[in-house]
DNA sequence: AAAACTAAAGTAAACGTTTACTCTAGTCAA
DNA sequence: TTGACTAGAGTAAACGTTTACTTTAGTTTT
């Protein structure tokens, strides 16, 4: 385990061959026969060598900068909870890779073209950045959305299992309350339980939150509104398509009377921290979707064609189900 | 406006010196006369000289990685609004400086020794982090503590200056409410409601809102307690602690049937854009606050004394007050 | 007044790459 | 067989700093 790391002048000693057949070996550049070029690839693998990002900087005169493009604010929240743990992991790995993240809201996004030399989506299931950078053939990486270099989760999967594993535990009346559901990612969340209720032969139920600046706010008053007006309350599950609004339909439960998993279970979705002592939930690898993401813009910038990563879901269980 | 940066070596051929000299000069090193050293200074000064970051790394062989350190989760959120937007503007003068913004969680304090050269703490009011920092003799900022490095915003001044405004619209029984009383942030603000309703011989009232998953959520429920244990409610006004409280209260408040701001008046602190068309709050200078940070972050690492930098808050006058 | 020291300045190497340019030897056309 | 061409390799300059080392000249010591 040698501190310093391997420069590129021991590589080519130990391939017997100069600096700059290795450096054009390494940067795909023309002028080095076929042959030597996989030598010093596999030798480079095997002595794990890694380019120095500065001198890289110092020579090509700039600065790598991924600009990490927030949601649109009112429609996905840029500070969701998800979104602030996948900025946390998304900078840690990119300065792994020598990138320098810069965060970016979404009303800025004209500044990224001057301010960055590539990017990645958050949030944007909807909205017409994607084309944006398409048409400015600025290298970009998406989240969720399955086009291009993008990461998706297997979110429908994940409400797929969830609503078996409920079905198992004896609940049948499942209502499903989503957030936004006219997003994409809001919907795979709602396919997932609509194929596992009509497999097993459920009624299906669902209902929108509709966007507010609170979301546990909002699924709580809309709890309240459905114990209100129909009493006794007609379901004994409900699934949240999110952690936050788990946390507003648990609080309305007790407020009601009603006991939470006894009466009625709940469940979230993402297995953020803050809530992770008591929700079951589906949890989301965020650090693994995290280093896809930068993986995926390190193809990108290499010139690499785009391809669709997929990080899977796992089903916690905890005691809210 | 010549696009390539001026170097070292055109400083240096200007003054008529070596560019070791002129190296010396900028870095406050040993072996320069003052006379030299202060006209290289100047002129430096003048023409705009930036020292390229990339090649001082690439000699120095470090990257500058700067630590964000995000608040204690549960205590306060590292997802607060306020700070989604401090990160963002953290991260453009931190890349503006060559400095590499990388985020930490609360729990990965360690990881920040060994992974960053400084760091800049956030929500650092009340936890130890600061302390740590310190004996390990680390290169910091802190925001809103007032001892070392460390930005504070005239908080106390903000809620002073809108209570007295509030009072001369006519508003005579205020309610104060604060989250998580015991943080000082919250003290700072208390404090301001205090001394003004000291001055106009007002009844002082103050109500705490416990920490909890939402804020917004938490403000609604207790206002809500509030309506229905005494009516009709005391209050004309209803002061709060930041902008996510207000939300709360204002949706409380409608739904108690009162009507915003004719029965009640509410405000807010922060002035986040997701709630600006309608709140009156107490404006914070989110870039204002993030640049003077990154300034004190270089002062540090150039060896120069800590100093506290005060940054202005204003009121914004909307229509819910 | 010469030797020894020292402060202030300059020179050049180094950091780890990329790349323009040069060299070599093999291939091809005439 | 020789000259022109070319693919594949090497050499060295460049990027913009910092810093170890050297030089210069002024000051002190004896």
């Amino acid at each position: 385990m040698s501190n310093k790391s391997v420069t590129i002048h021991e590589l080519a000693s130990l391939a017997g061959v100069s600096i700059a057949s290795v450096s054009r070996a390494l940067n795909g550049k023309p002028g080095i026969s076929e042959a030597l070029r996989s030598r010093i690839l596999s030798l480079s693998e095997e002595i794990n060598y890694k380019p120095n990002v500065m001198a890289r900087q110092l020579i090509s005169g700039k600065t790598p900068v991924v600009a990490l493009c927030m949601p649109p604010s009112p429609y996905e929240f840029s500070d969701r909870p998800y979104f602030v743990h996948l900025y946390q992991a998304l900078t840690l790995y990119l300065h792994r890779k020598g990138l320098v993240p810069v965060l970016f809201a979404y009303e800025n996004i004209e500044d990224v073209f001057s301010q960055a030399s590539s990017a990645i989506l958050l949030g944007a299931t909807e909205d017409d950045r994607p084309e944006i950078f398409e048409r400015q053939k600025f290298p970009y990486v998406t989240l969720e959305t399955g086009v291009g270099a993008s990461v998706v989760t297997d979110e429908a999967n994940g409400v797929y299992k969830l609503t078996h594993y409920l079905f198992k535990k004896g609940r049948k009346k499942m209502l499903f309350l989503g957030e936004n559901i006219d997003i994409s990612t809001s919907q795979a969340r709602l396919r997932g339980y609509r194929k596992a209720i009509g497999e097993l032969g459920l009624e299906e139920n669902f209902d929108n939150v509709s966007r507010q600046v609170s979301s546990s706010l909002s699924a709580y008053r809309q709890m309240i509104a459905h114990f209100q007006s129909s009493e006794p309350f007609p379901y004994d599950t409900v699934i949240c398509a999110n952690d936050e609004l788990a946390v507003g339909v648990i609080q309305a439960a007790e407020d009601a009377g009603y006991k939470v998993p006894e009466d009625i279970s709940v469940t979230g979705f993402d297995d953020l921290p803050r809530f992770s002592n008591k929700i079951t939930t589906i949890h989301q690898d965020i650090p693994k979707i995290a280093e896809a993401a930068v993986d995926l813009l390190s193809e990108q910038l290499d010139g690499l064609p785009p391809r669709v990563v997929e990080v899977m879901t796992r089903l916690v269980s905890r005691e809210s189900a």
